[in-house]
DNA sequence: ATATAACCGAGACGGTACGTCACGTCTTCAC
DNA sequence: GTGAAGACGTGACGTACCGTCTCGGTTATAT
């Protein structure tokens, strides 16, 4: 089934089904065994359609994570007033996609590809985590809820909740239960 | 210059060649760029040697990890007494090795090895980090010098540590003077 | 020097500098000795375009032979009128091939082709010999200048006629010079 | 199950053993498709033992050959008197053993061996065909009971019967049953 | 209204690396 | 000192993808 052509602009449709393609291949395969031409193919799109308009697979898949095709949007800090109890439940849902095969595969799967595409790093940080808007909310914390000193590093305290998330991925090892909780606990206090 | 033949043994020369080799090859180019073939003509040996032993390129640069090949030995915990200067002495010694251009591109690379292969991730997790004596190291503070409760998850700051070194690396942030000690700060509390 | 490309359809240069190469690689090495490999490196062509086109060694050696580049389209039969001269004529060109250590060297190759390639087999028999024409030929000549009854079983006299030819390159014994006309005799009679 | 070992004189077990591996292996799978390391281990024997006492696989099939284990030692040519009786015979057992599928392809697959080797070439020749005999017995034959003349180049005639034999192998065409007598009436005349 | 030019699908091309097979040499150890 | 076993360096196999390059066909825009 041949995409409708579009003449002299870029085809709006090729660049979305490009996206869908990678997002689809690289959940049921992993960024390793990701091809350009596996994607062209599954996108019914032409190799060159792609090069013209990314560099590298890295690239395609730096643009689908933007995009919110590869990690759902929900990863969002919700905003109740009380952070501790906001954080609980933002770590919670990141750990609990962490736990379903899914989830752990892709994420592993972004991580080798931040690994060794400056691209997909950036975005797998602030597209992804929002980590800038989780140490503005640390940082508006302090003070109140918590027992964050006025001068607490909040930068490094997002770096520590993020990096042990990476590092959890990355080590394969299952998620239990109250696992957030304990995180939380160990890097904010009790 | 072929190396001496040892009959129906292994060779231990070969072994070592090629895990030299990988090693070297890892370091100037990075794990991705990393070839069989490549290691199997810079190690002056056959591809079947390597197939022979070996899985994959991962299996390969797991046993380096493994043998000390890649990353220096030196990320050992000091044992003075005090541990909260312990820890800050070793996180300071990684964060320096992060520092260099080298290090920062070693360290990438083996994640994105072990994105893709769970050997490579167990053997970055215990052989390098000492991930274990660090978590029992902490659990002997306990009460000690740093303010750790009693019931501290020490496994999580362990986690969160480690953690937030492999972020750093993947965002390829420079390093800066005082973030092990910031990193410190946040974790344990000052 | 790369070739001149032509886009999405087949390049005539790619499959003429393969078959040159093939022709000329087994005028030199033989047969056996030839590799796809080596054809590629020869012809400046990468191995997927011969395997794109052709399924073996053996059939691309066969395309060599349809294409008159391995042996000479030389041996064909005169057409004089005398059947028997004409005859002779052929014969002893072709034993001068078989003569020279070059065409002696390049029949035993293609024998051994021949012999584990059907494709080669029989463009060896009809391209190379035309064993048809020759047949249609001592068909014509029954009844005229030799003593041919008129029910000869020519087609069996065409077989043991280039039989005698194939196994003398078999044999690898030198050529002397009445061969071709004893031959002649034995079969045809005198 | 290992052979048993007889010391520091050359096991004749291993020798037969070999022997009959390399003739069941080309039976089975053809010439080209035989490897030593298959007819070692088909053989339970180390491939140094096969190195020893033979320079290549064509010479070991060579030993075959003149062994009679790889073409029945049948065809040989009755002595009955009749001399073109005993050819019609002879011929027929041939082409008997070229229509079967087994025969026509152990044939075809010694050809190759003989094109590459000229040990093979030489035994295919007068182990297999008894080329020598052949043509005694035409020439006793001289005068007799065919219309041979009286310096007919037996010796030619010979080579144009065995000649056709094998070009019929190498083009894999079928055998039909009257073929021997009408190759026989070809060569030698009604 | 018509030419022009960018885009599209398709896929052939010269290459690199893959993982496997077999080669012929070599070494160990049991008999 | 022969023979089974099998590791070794070498080299070819046939396949998968790479990134570049036409090709023929569309279609929006600039003449």
């Amino acid at each position: 089934m041949p995409l409708p052509r579009s003449g002299p602009v870029r085809s709006e449709a090729a660049r979305l089904s490009i996206l869908e393609a990678t997002a689809a291949l690289i959940a049921e395969r992993g960024y390793d065994h990701l091809t350009m031409e596996g994607i062209a193919a599954r996108a019914g799109v032409g190799k060159q359609t792609i090069y013209r308009w990314w560099p590298s697979k890295g690239a395609v898949t730096a643009e689908c994570l933007f995009e919110g095709m590869l990690v759902p949007g929900r990863f969002q800090l919700p905003h109740t007033g009380d952070v501790r109890r906001d954080l609980a439940s933002w770590l919670g849902e990141i750990f609990g996609y962490l736990g379903s095969e899914q989830g752990e595969s892709i994420l592993r799967s972004l991580i080798g590809a931040a690994a060794e595409n400056a691209d997909v790093g950036r975005r797998l940080r602030d597209a992804l985590f929002r980590a800038d808007s989780l140490s503005a909310r640390l940082t508006a914390a302090i003070g109140t809820t918590s027992n964050l000193p006025p001068d607490a590093p909040v930068e490094e305290l997002a770096e520590a909740l993020i990096g042990a998330v990476l590092l959890r991925a990355l080590s394969r090892e299952p998620v239990a239960p109250g696992d957030a909780e304990r995180l939380l606990d160990a890097v904010l206090g009790r």
